[in-house]
DNA sequence: GACCGAAAAATGTCTGACATTTACCCTGTC
DNA sequence: GACAGGGTAAATGTCAGACATTTTTCGGTC
């Protein structure tokens, strides 16, 4: 729709289509209108045609844009945007107001795909792998319960679940780890808002705990059912547990 | 490393990208090599340097490069490669000679995810997934046994199989939807050289089918078992069994 | 009213220049 | 001889303007 609010640029393309995508995810444009003419793009941000339409490019090439000559530039559904691209995640993380939709698609997935995930790297795990994961865990436990350290018990919350896509030695389920950093950002954003009286944490860290144990045995069953109780959490923290077992008309 | 026998280029720099990517997935350039400068690439290919550049602005956003101004173009390693764009499956389709890992991984992917699917599917499907499903086995049924249409029974295939995907009702296991295209096609290619007796079609269409009612009756658990008994079918092709299973040093 | 053509509007491409970043070599000094 | 310094070359990044191509729109003609 429109370009206020969006004030002057400084940077080069990548910043520009930074901007831009998080603009758009966060619903300043909505799937099937018309997003805004290159050159007045850039004019409005004093910058030269060509800049705006290697922004641009990233933008098609995540699948929030479609462009064709003569007719102009569309949002996509969203259902077509590359919400597995590793750009896409560096977009979301940190974006105010994301769509509650994606969130929940994306909590969603984790919580069907992660145990799998963890059987596959039960099995699979490296000495390094199980490093990562206890150097993850290590200071998941030592940022635990510290106000102050908030943002580095995420990181680390981060890093664990990424060890175990990484243990999974696949090359497909390790590209999904991208996904991690912004579902578990939006998953704190969210959880701290309604102050809960637990902090949010449950018991978090015993759970993954009991997931590291599982895949240092190799015990692909045990890992399955733990990453599924610690995803349980959140997904209890986000009302998701409809997200699963609703069926459509038959 | 060279541009040897890639002749001169006709067409857009989708064209251009989709060339250069298909070289470079087949193997022409090796990862941490170094890429071809731009001003070559306009040389050869008789186009302007501009062209080139948004060619390669599409291989960057796939992954495969990595560009710095002043140091050049550098082919990524394969673990960065974003396996989940769905531009890198189109790219894939069809390739001569892909690298055998990919096809592997892919594969791999497949058998542990795919089980999971199915059972959201089972869960979540309404009636016009079952619709699609259906129309999907009924061409699959059609066009088995009769050579002249293996074409089409490869895309009745994927049909089947996407079907699934889109059955869960979840964005992220939609996207992946854009692998089964490049992996079944790799099997059909692979499986095809080495003459084997059935045809390499096993008793695919009867597990087909299984999948099919278990989804049709919702019953998740027997699903994701139908699935596994397809791609059971798949992995034994390619001697994929060793993929799981098997653990490094302890 | 239907068909055709010209003009307008948007994206796609070309060209040449300059900016910026990085690597390399060459020099001077200790 | 080793090392710090600057300067030059090389590669990608950005800018500016023009032209090409595609699509739509509007008008005119029959």
């Amino acid at each position: 729709m429109s370009l206020e609010s969006l004030g002057p640029h400084q940077g080069g393309a990548d910043a520009l289509a930074r901007r831009l995508a998080r603009a758009l995810l966060g619903g300043r444009w909505l799937p099937g209108e018309a997003f805004p003419k290159e050159l007045d793009l850039a004019a409005h941000f004093t910058v030269s045609r060509n800049l705006v339409r290697n922004a641009l490019a990233a933008l098609t090439a995540a699948g929030l844009l479609e462009r064709t000559a003569g007719r102009g530039t569309r949002v996509r559904e969203v259902g077509d945007w590359h919400l597995l691209d590793p750009q896409m995640s560096d977009w979301l993380v940190g974006l105010e107001r994301p769509q509650p939709q994606l969130v929940r698609e994306l909590l969603a997935f984790r919580h069907s795909a992660e145990p799998v995930v963890a059987e596959l790297a039960a099995g699979a795990a490296d000495a390094d792998d199980l490093a990562r994961l206890e150097a993850a865990f290590r200071g998941m436990s030592e940022t635990a319960e510290a106000p102050g350290q908030a943002a580095q018990h995420v990181e680390y919350d981060v890093a664990f679940h990424e060890a175990i896509y990484e243990a999974s030695h696949n090359l497909v389920w390790r590209q999904m780890g991208h996904l991690l950093r912004p579902s578990i950002l939006a998953l704190v954003q969210h959880s701290q808002r309604p102050a809960r009286g637990d902090g949010g944490l449950g018991d978090s860290l015993g759970r993954h705990a009991a997931v590291l144990a599982a895949i240092r045995d190799g015990d692909g069953t045990r890992a399955a059912r733990a990453a599924r109780e610690v995803l349980g959490l959140t997904a209890r923290d986000l009302a998701l547990d409809t997200a699963t077992g609703v069926r459509a008309d038959r």
